[in-house]
DNA sequence: CGGTAACATGTTATCCGTAACATTCAAGCG
DNA sequence: CGCTTGAATGTTACGGATAACATGTTACCG
């Protein structure tokens, strides 16, 4: 920037006020500076302005994977959103687990982020300290915490679960399997499979069994090698496999085919999310629309509204709906 | 980092030193200062470090879009073995557009990144002219670039879909049509294309159909419906559907079975990319094995070579292998 | 006991923009 | 003509960590 100020002859202030929006400067110096600096090649440096401004530009945001259509869609709605916006999402994922969270909230702390964005709302509690002491604005997704830290953007997966069972009821299974991850790794299964817990209480069907496909992240192929595995007659004593997620549902479904069962004359197969897969398989797959996008732009509002020094709302409740396909 | 020292009685010096490896500090110092840290809440300030060092401890990448699971899965291999190397990834999206990575470097480099990995080789001329300026490592991935900027580490896809072709005709089939992208938009789809038309004329099959499925990127949906569009008729011209990627072959698998054509006895379809649709669905899809993750790991291997100072290769080719599924 | 190596710690200057305040100059006005 | 005002630019002093160099202290040697 000196470079560029001493070939322009003035202030390297003039030159820092010529790349903002500081009407100050006089339009004929602004494009000399300009046209100089693109021929010095120089480049304007975001580090030493985070640093002097103390202000970094940088939004952190963990995701469990980003290898879950769902969790993209999210991160995408946030990038579309903000595009422009002058800020940049530095992304960590935390493969389901609350510790490699920790770790990684902790590292993305020592990059001054404006905001921090969570999906979920289950942290150690060194993860709440590191963020309480610093007075940073906190977005929890994909859930709506009892305790949120800050904000929150989110549905409540039981209920979004019981949807589910609700439709499986009406429709007359009575026989229900969860196919799902092993207990505790990934809370917001575990919230799915409690609300189908509850919902089959209440609604007066027999206790839900379940089908633990291995630790999460579960997807395709850990549904289908778990229900192929179970072979024919395990499955068939079953009259409906309420799957965490769609790929789960999909696997499930490609397996109950090699198994020579018939969906839905069998079995029904339900999934969550909406993926891509569940809208496209034949015969399409019954599963509860989250509107994984649609969150990642409420948390984009959101942010927009806290920069802005606006008053944003602490909880945001997305809608979700069933989704009826071939497959119940 | 000034209240920590004085909280302990030593020097901001020594206090920088105990948060390091550095090994002239006393033990019982170090502990000292560790849990005095702790006590205040004191958070290490990477921006600072930045910008004193000039090291940003950044890498930035640029990926056409994180909602294609083949990018992810290179991004997971990326950061599964970066992970503990003190580097962050610094991620931005493309969109499959040359305009758009421009814009996107252009952000990424304010940010002082070590080294930057892009998907593809193809840039703008600015792209270029700015990579140039910064003398600074660059790893194309995905493709392998004529023109490399640095270096690369990928696969030829015009010759991974001739290993698809070759195998249609081995089989018999000779009325092929390619599913893909609309021209220009995707580069890597480009050339899977026109490796698949010049396989087909070396072969001496009939030219090679094009069945536009809309702009990049086309994933299950876009495959299914234009299929379904198409009609039986249309599609029955054809003993084989030469797909993009795994996803437009899984919609074209579906829309068959919805338009009552047999896969793989009326025709035959082939996706791309291995991902876990084609090892999942029912039959499996016939692909091609690209490595997604293996491409990750190999970047990631290189640049912990460029960072160590050592030589890294300046051109690294994957191997891709035929995976024949039930649909061909 | 003087000398020196090894260890532990302190001092100083600096990385590059920018907030806050200061200055210059011309125009406009009574 | 003196005064005010506004536009355009300049000056100064940081932000937090650290490289390079300087200093102090202990241990051990012949």
């Amino acid at each position: 920037m000196r470079d560029v100020a001493e070939a322009v002859g003035v202030s390297p202030m003039t030159v820092s006020r010529a790349f903002k929006d500081d009407k100050s400067v006089n339009q004929e110096t602004r494009l000399r500076i300009q046209s100089e600096a693109k021929r010095l090649g120089y480049v304007y440096d975001s580090t030493a302005t985070a640093f002097r401004t103390q202000k970094s530009g940088f939004v952190a945001v963990t995701l469990p994977s980003i290898n879950n259509a769902n969790f993209a869609d999210t991160y995408r709605g946030l990038t579309t959103k903000m595009d422009g916006g002058g800020v940049q999402l530095l992304l960590g994922a935390t493969n389901y687990r609350v510790e490699k969270e920790e770790e990684l909230v902790r590292q993305l702390l020592t990059r001054n982020p404006e905001a921090l964005v969570m999906t979920g709302g289950h942290h150690t509690k060194a993860t709440r300290d590191l963020i309480a002491a610093r007075g940073l604005s906190v977005i929890e997704m994909w859930d709506l915490p009892e305790k949120p830290l800050g904000h929150s953007v989110g549905f409540s997966n039981a209920d979004a679960m019981a949807l589910i069972v609700e439709h499986l009821a009406a429709t007359g299974r009575t026989k229900l399997a969860f196919v799902g991850a092993s207990k505790g790794a990934d809370s917001r299964g575990a919230e799915r499979r409690a609300g189908a817990v509850a919902a089959a209480e209440r609604l007066g069907l027999p206790p839900i069994e379940m089908i633990d496909a291995g630790p999460a992240p579960v997807s395709m192929r850990h549904g289908a090698a778990r229900i192929e595995a179970l072979g024919q007659g395990a499955v068939a004593q079953f009259d409906a496999l309420v799957c965490v997620s769609d790929p789960v549902a999909f696997g499930a479904l490609c397996a109950c085919r090699r198994l020579g069962l018939s969906v839905p004359e069998d079995i029904a197969i339900t999934g969550f999310g909406q993926f891509e897969v569940a809208l496209v398989s034949e015969p399409r797959i019954t599963t509860v629309d989250v509107g994984a996008r649609r969150i990642g732009e409420a948390v984009a509002d959101m942010l927009e509204a806290i920069f802005a020094g606006e008053a944003a709302p602490a909880r945001v409740e997305v809608d979700v709906r069933l989704v009826r396909g071939g497959t119940s």
